[in-house]
DNA sequence: CTGTTAGCGCTTTCAC
DNA sequence: GTGAAAGCGCTAACAG
């Protein structure tokens, strides 16, 4: 590895017989230099093959051009999608994501704030972690909180609740009474929302689903597949893909045919969704704008908070509930 | 937004009378501070809430303690997962991760290299984009890619050849003989070694399967789904779980049922393959022991390249191939 | 237009 | 044990 050490401003500078003041406007545009000096000392760096020191220019100047990103969990399947697009949104701003996984727990979600901040990140990306909330005022540095339109400081996050009232009026207008819904954890602000669309239509219509809460993985879903009653049901709303999937192979594993037996539909849209059988009705999130928005409000370019559309995607785990459900004519 | 500008160690020097290198000194442990002053001086950085600069000693010290991360395209289910055990595994050394996505493309890998460089990670870990390699002697950091053992520069990676290997013997054991091997894309090496791997076994066993090239994805495994003359064979082995996915759903659409119809293996083992219907046979690799590895390797603690068994995992993808196989008994 | 100067906050000799 | 001083590479005032 030849470790030559990278030829800094000064030594630019000093090989044209110019201040570093000048060799350093000329580079950056800023400043009055002559366009065939500032030629010169363009061509003496890249000959040098000179890269900016950036602890340096952070040093200096206080901006590090990086943001974090903190994510609740990597590992769960949404977040690595919205990772993505952060990464996409900050890229066309120069910006470099530093990245950062709460694992679940409130404390780590604390010290990776405080981690990132001493790292000198100009803005913070969070997703908080569930049962949590992330005070601006608590924190030195532009923060935006990506959650849903119920959290106090949200910043950016797609319309739950819209989403929720998507799904209900579909399996309404399908003709289903009998609803269990899969809400999710009960301290989750966006499994929430998306709980209450749903309910906000059932109710009017003198359906009262059944609410059966849970974490949001594969794992519970499955788990709440094997062991409620499902005669009692037409269809079921999950409040994540990753729970309804779950629950999918779980009930099918039980002899329940959707949507034959019961209707099942997701949220998010995540791959999974096109991977069950049957693939999954469920709601798309626009990751990309509310990604664009948080990182715009970051940069300063806005400072409304901004709600997004969610769309209904319809696939073939929802149908007309069979004649014969009522009596439940499948095992068990 | 309160931002007031955090506490310097001179802050702490003057206020406690003392100068800014003993504050150094005792806050870091280093030279020789009184244990009492010490503590005096420990306990007024608490209070200041005192975070250093990272910049600053950055600049100071010339290291980061930041490696960066450079994924081909961290939308691909399997790098996620990696993202997470390299964060895990720089965590646990008091390393951030700054994460880069190449995109699939090799130009924006190269661009993403010399950003990290100029942002001053002190180390790489990258799994190139296929058809790229990594030179470390092009690179001013220590570098650690992680690919296939065939990869020039190759530092941790799993034995794919051996994972290829693997379910091919699990195949011929199950008495299959007419093979298609789906082998994602010719100038992945990782990809090349998972085939070799598998034609190694079958070909001393008289079996010379049929080779399809594709992109590693869903789409593609698809789009050979509906394409290929399924009556040819008694099994597909596919050399990633997306491509085997993408594959069993299009087969199952064309009335070809698995396992019955015909075998079907993935490799990596991604939640995908216990999703899809039926859950896929398939090669685990230890993510954990390759990105652990990697860091320790950059972080100097090892000289050596590793290379990490993988492990056959069985489910229902796959069977005797049955009697009538040999006619094509399904669809076509 | 270009150069001089003065640091950003920290670590690191080297004196005392 | 502790402190004074010298920068790391860069940018931002301010002079010339």
């Amino acid at each position: 590895m030849s470790q030559t050490r990278p030829s800094s401003i000064r030594e630019i500078a000093t090989t044209l017989g110019v201040s570093t003041a000048t060799v350093s406007n000329a580079l950056r545009g800023t400043g009055r230099v002559s366009p065939a000096l500032a030629e010169q000392i363009r061509l003496e760096a890249e000959r040098l093959g000179y890269v900016p020191d950036h602890a340096a220019r952070a040093l200096r100047t206080g901006k590090s051009n990086t943001v974090g990103l903190l994510v609740p969990n990597i590992g769960q399947p949404l977040f690595p999608a919205f990772a993505q697009a952060i990464e996409r949104a900050a890229k066309r701003r120069g910006l470099a994501v530093l990245i950062g996984d709460s694992q679940g727990d409130p404390q780590q979600q604390d010290f990776e704030i405080r981690t990132m901040i001493a790292r000198g990140v100009d803005a913070l990306i969070v997703i908080p972690t569930r049962g949590t909330t992330v005070m601006p005022e608590d924190v030195s540095v532009p923060v935006a909180v990506i959650d849903s339109a119920a959290t106090t400081g949200n910043v950016a996050a797609s319309d739950h609740r819209e989403g929720g009232r998507l799904i209900a009026r579909h399996l309404l207008e399908l003709g289903h009474d009998r609803l269990l819904i899969l809400a999710g954890p009960e301290n989750s602000l966006v499994a929430r929302e998306r709980v209450e669309g749903m309910c906000e239509v059932f109710r009017p219509a003198g359906i009262e689903p059944a609410l059966r809460y849970s974490d949001a993985t594969f794992e519970a879903g499955s788990a709440l597949g094997h062991e409620l009653d499902l005669r009692d049901f037409t269809a079921c709303a999950a409040a994540y893909d990753a729970l309804a999937v779950g629950f999918a192979i779980a009930i099918k594993d039980r002899g329940c045919s959707i949507p034959e037996d019961m209707s099942l539909t997701g949220f998010d849209d995540l791959m999974w969704a096109q991977i069950v059988s049957p693939p999954l009705t469920t709601v798309r999130q626009d990751l990309e704008a509310v990604a664009n928005h948080a990182l715009a409000f970051v940069a300063g370019e806005i400072e409304t908070s901004g709600i997004f559309p969610t769309e209904l995607v319809l696939r073939q785990s929802t149908a007309r509930p069979s004649a014969f459900a009522k009596g439940g004519r499948h095992a068990e």
